[in-house]
DNA sequence: CGGCATCCCTGGGAGC
DNA sequence: TGCTCCCAGGGATGCC
């Protein structure tokens, strides 16, 4: 689930407790996610002091005063738990870590992840550029390196439909396969269209949608996570206002068409063929 | 190399 | 109630 407004909501909410917080214990009852978790997680993370957390595409990075990087992934199922007080350990909570913050305030960060599709790493900032996982990742949708002349550089000879190509990491870091439907729709461009078939017009609509896709949905993040946090302090779902993903036999919102369910690359996909085009 | 199918893993819901 | 099947929001890998 967690695509790019989920981790930057979690990040929010991180953001609040972690400004120069020391990790007092961490926990980890399994290591075998993604990738097997470095043992250098348990030893050294601990008496860390960490600072504020932020994102890029769907990572979440916290670094520390002594120059290393907390990372997360929540892949397809993790969430992050926020809690105060005392934690009994659930099912698929994989790292537990207390913190104290500089007002002598406690709470524990819990990562879990039943499908187990995500990762925890702890490095140090050098290996920042070289991160396997960071290095290839491509703009921030909501920065301004995300421009017509980039998209056009990234669609140069391939033939691949544009659904696909605003989901690659490698070109577009965040959007996943909810967002990408929710895109194209705003767009009123059909996700089918190979990306040899845009014109300036296309990547201009896609860049805008983008844009004010993503930051509708921070923005509706932020509002769940102040109204409405869990007790049991679960972050990264919150309730979408969702135009086409799951809609499938319901009326599309523009015309009186219904919205027809597809399969591209085995991923459900969405959309109004009278619309997108 | 690009594009696509397959696979990793667990759980929930539909259908019988 | 229980079984089976299918599906799920990420992404690496291997094959053609």
């Amino acid at each position: 689930m967690p695509e790019l407004p989920e981790v930057e909501t979690v990040c929010l909410a991180l953001s609040k407790i972690l400004n120069n917080s020391e990790v007092s214990n961490i926990e980890i009852f399994r290591k075998d996610l993604r990738w097997t978790i470095n043992d250098n997680l348990e030893t050294d993370l601990k008496e860390k002091i960490l600072k504020k957390p932020y994102r890029r595409g769907k990572y979440i990075l916290i670094p520390t005063s002594k120059e290393h990087i907390l990372l997360f992934h929540l892949g397809m199922s993790g969430t992050i738990k926020i809690l105060s007080g005392e934690y009994k350990v659930f099912k698929h909570d994989h790292v537990k870590i207390k913190i104290e913050t500089e007002d002598n305030n406690f709470f524990t960060i819990v990562y879990n992840d039943p499908r187990r599709f995500g990762y925890v790493d702890f490095f140090h900032i050098s290996k920042i550029k070289n991160h396997f996982l960071l290095k290839k990742l491509g703009v921030e949708p909501l920065g301004k390196d995300f421009t017509i002349q980039y998209l056009q550089k990234k669609m140069y000879n391939k033939s691949k439909c544009v659904k696909n190509f605003l989901m690659d990491q490698s070109i577009i870091a965040g959007i996943g396969n909810i967002y990408a439907s929710e895109i194209l729709y705003e767009a009123n461009i059909s996700p089918l269209r190979t990306v040899d078939k845009l014109n300036k017009e296309h990547l201009k609509s896609i860049i805008t949608a983008t844009k004010f896709i993503l930051k509708k949905s921070i923005n509706a993040g932020g509002t769940s996570i102040r109204n409405h946090l869990q007790p049991d302090g679960n972050l990264g779902y919150f309730v979408q206002k969702l135009k086409v993903y799951g809609k499938n036999k319901s009326k599309c919102n523009k015309c009186n068409n219904v919205i027809v369910l597809i399969n591209i690359n085995n991923r459900s996909t969405y959309y109004c063929s009278n619309c997108q085009r």
